[in-house]
DNA sequence: AACCGTTGCGCAATCGATGAAGCAACGTTA
DNA sequence: TAACGTTGCTTCATCGATTGCGCAACGGTT
């Protein structure tokens, strides 16, 4: 490490007595199609050592019109679902000798569209979009610049898309949950399976309520609207909606199916301020998996999506410039509820 | 947006009948100074518009020799504290006007320099290095190419560095566990608090460590090796350990003192399997907290570290040039655990 | 009319790496 | 020995945006 200023391959070119386009190849590998000698090459690779040289990449992208970056969008980053996505990608980017950049945008469409003009003003190899707000219009943007995209969780009509089979999912937490609870009664809100969170006018949300519904009439012949309580993917409208739906039943219901793990924080939030036996009543089960919901002071039912999946699969897609509109469901796993290890009094 | 081709300024110049650095000023802001009139800009911006143009930010970090790029490394993303860092830094940086690259390098020193000499090819402007095992040899990287850079949770000798106050975190929480359970026999090793999981070598741990030791010393007057089980940072070694611990004394030990939420997860992982009772006698705190904590089957004491108050303080040095060594504390803040509220029988 | 300041913009070099094309030197073959 | 293929490089244009310098046109002064 000589100077500290940048060194560039003209410096090297200089002390090695050569060219610099035979400096370049010789640090790129492209050496031998070129017919660089060994002993030459060997030569440059030492001085730049010595020289503490790095490639400047945006020199290089500017040249080849990739940058060797490659894009995630995703609404938040303190969510195990989304952290688990985040983990993966970084993986599989970086085995590939590409670099991630993951940015969140907060479910806001504005900031998804000025995040995706942004990655492509870097000349972002590809993208993977993660449960876009809008993804006609970030598909739009994309195609327009010819960088390969797929989208994940929230699926796009004109891009390749992959997705948990959320209908199934929630189909089988259902399920579950109803095999722990007592038969519903149609005359008794009380012992109703409700559904609680998410978006409906999303994808996912909508899936899932679907196969709520699926399973709940198929046991009970028919599904309530007050049964679907989508109060959005936050926190405390979550913790609001079970508040308001415990004073209108006058307690908890016999189930609770929430949707998504960030509301299911704001029913963690309600329910610790509720006497324990209170809760003991109430069937509860997660759409999305945390491993501390396996030790709550009740048992939940959770829903873990299969995050390395989901990536391999988008991935899949990009590695094979199939950009090709079709949908991929990735089948998520149930983590039945642990039994209760407390004694019963 | 006319074709799907790459637009520059060279292809507006020619629609708009001026010259490409007329263009460039125009688009990129500089054109008062430049003395460009109002009417030109905007028939230059309207063309650019319509052209669906967007910036080549490689050329433009080429010829200025910043990308606009700002790094972070950490260790993992699938982690409440790292991700909430990830969430506030991506927040302060796109309100600066530039674009995070978040990175996660598995605490693998190798990776971590590789990391950061890929990010330092890419010009980023600065640089957030978090919980990173070799500080030195990354900040000598970081200098030697210009970088500003500053050490997040794990403080740099050579370059300024934030983090928590971990000997008063860890110092407070041992009280609060204490002050839960009863009293400390020096023979019995069965009614002592334990610290457990983390690395002693790093620095974080040993400021924990250390804390753990001043609050037990003043308490008992000693504190036994035994006591203090820095079995790492994962998971499983964690589990293992609590394990050992559980065989060893014949039972849980009075209190438990986990460091890191990670290891948390292995304990939870081998609570989950003991009889509830046993659960019960023993005192248990976390530090780092997650919200799941506050609602699982035991009362769990946590620390919180302020993740914005960290990510912001880094900003402050990088935002003022600032490459002084020197250690800035943050405390953080015990998040009490919440009383049982199960009637006891 | 000569001079000057201002306005509005164009010219051309530059950032660092890449790669197509070309060239000199040497050995081979006919 | 003339023609030709190889080897091992060098030369130079290029990617797209930026910016120091310069210049023409115009209005106003003296």
């Amino acid at each position: 490490m000589k100077s500290s200023q940048k060194q560039t391959i003209y410096d090297i070119a200089r002390q090695a007595g050569a060219s610099p386009s035979t400096v370049s190849s010789a640090l790129n590998g492209t050496w031998k199609a070129r017919r660089i000698r060994e002993d030459t090459v060997k030569r440059i690779k030492a001085i730049a050592a010595d020289l503490g040289y790095s490639v400047n990449l945006q020199a290089r992208g500017l040249r080849k019109a990739r940058s060797g970056l490659v894009g995630m969008i995703l609404p938040e980053h303190d969510n195990r679902f989304f952290s688990q996505l985040s983990q993966t990608f970084t993986t599989e980017t970086r085995r590939r000798g590409l670099c991630p950049v993951i940015v969140s945008t907060r479910r806001d469409p504005g900031e998804e569209a000025k995040t995706v003009e942004s990655l492509i003003s870097y000349a972002i190899d590809s993208l993977i979009i993660v449960g876009a707000s809008d993804p006609e219009a970030l598909s739009r943007l994309c195609r327009n610049a010819g960088i390969g995209h797929v989208f994940v969780d929230q699926p796009c009509q004109s891009a390749p898309s992959v997705a948990s089979d959320n209908h199934r999912g929630a189909e089988v937490l259902a399920e579950t949950l109803m095999a722990r609870m007592p038969p519903q009664r149609p005359d008794a809100p009380r012992s109703w399976l409700y559904f609680l969170g998410g978006d409906a006018t999303l994808y996912a949300s909508s899936q899932r309520i679907a196969g709520f519904r699926a399973a709940v009439s198929a046991q009970t012949g028919t599904v309530r609207a007050e049964q679907i309580i989508a109060c959005g993917y936050e926190r405390e409208p979550a913790r609001q909606a079970l508040k308001d739906l415990h004073d209108r039943l006058g307690g908890l219901p016999a189930g609770l199916l929430i949707n998504s793990i960030t509301s299911f924080e704001g029913v963690i939030a309600y329910l610790g301020a509720l006497p324990e036996t209170e809760i003991r009543d109430c069937v509860i089960g997660c759409y999305d998996y945390d491993p501390f919901g396996m030790l709550l002071r009740f048992p939940v039912d959770m829903i873990r999506q299969r995050a390395n999946a989901l990536i391999e699969e988008a991935y899949g897609h990009l590695d094979g410039g199939d950009d090709a509109p079709a949908l991929t469901l990735i089948e998520p796993i149930l983590v039945p509820a642990q039994e209760d290890q407390s004694a019963p009094a």
